[in-house]
DNA sequence: TTTGTTAAAGCAACTTTGTTGCATTAAATT
DNA sequence: AATTTAATGCAACAAAGTTGCTTTAACAAA
């Protein structure tokens, strides 16, 4: 993947992010007119198959992106994930990894679990 | 809730159904010119506030619809659910509930527990 | 350092999924 | 049978994401 302008600003919003991002909020980040729209998809795209970030599905749908610190020595993606329903944030709970069982005659490729509520924040606001 | 043609319709479809589906999988079963598209949204909007069917989120951000068999006596949503890249299927697993622990200061609403991979059927043949 | 290759970006148009406002219809209550 | 109002139909809209195609710019090789 070539080094451009879109990428690298693309990554540094995502990982100076401590809570999930989607592109249209990424876009809102980003300097005005940095690149287009579809780009930052495209990006994404790239970013998530050379595993410089994660992807969440939210929800309601929505895709986020976040950069996962754990992962530095291998890529894994089995935590949860909180919405929070008040202020509509997305983060990595990182230290909280689920157990569960399938049949063995499941193949599994990836996971996305999501628990939807009221943060800390909220609560305490 | 008023007893309508549609609702009656769309509660069969699903409840006669395997697998979790969406609007759009719905309307294609229902027969052509019975309800509109928008009233079929409505109708799966009201039996979820009725706990009539489950509300699952996919992978891929479209929202599905199941009933599930085991909550006969309480509405419980917390299991898995299974989505196959192959078939394009989304299942209850209803008799694996995921164990986790969120620090008590979130307040949980709402669980949305998806794998993804290869259903039994698909890795078979 | 220039040149050639091709990945990446820009732009416009499109698709899919879902929502909203408002007039009309039809359950269900009296 | 008349009344109330939930539910429907229709059209228009909106958000999220995709596609095709042309142009631009990384970057590798000469």
């Amino acid at each position: 993947m070539r080094k451009t302008i879109a990428k690298e600003a693309i990554l540094k919003t995502i990982n100076e992010s401590d809570t999930a991002l989607s592109q249209a909020e990424i876009q809102a980040i980003l300097p005005d007119g940095l690149c287009n729209r579809v780009t930052i998809y495209r990006v994404l795209d790239r970013l998530v198959e050379e595993k410089s970030v994660h992807q969440i599905t939210n929800i309601d749908g929505v895709v986020k992106y976040a950069n996962c610190h754990s992962c530095s020595t291998e890529h894994k993606h089995d935590h949860i994930h909180f919405n929070c329903e008040k202020c509509n944030v997305v983060t990595c709970i990182e230290d909280v990894e689920p157990t569960f069982k399938l049949p063995s005659n499941y193949q599994i490729n990836q996971l996305n679990f999501m628990v939807s509520g009221v943060c800390p924040d909220c609560l305490a606001s």
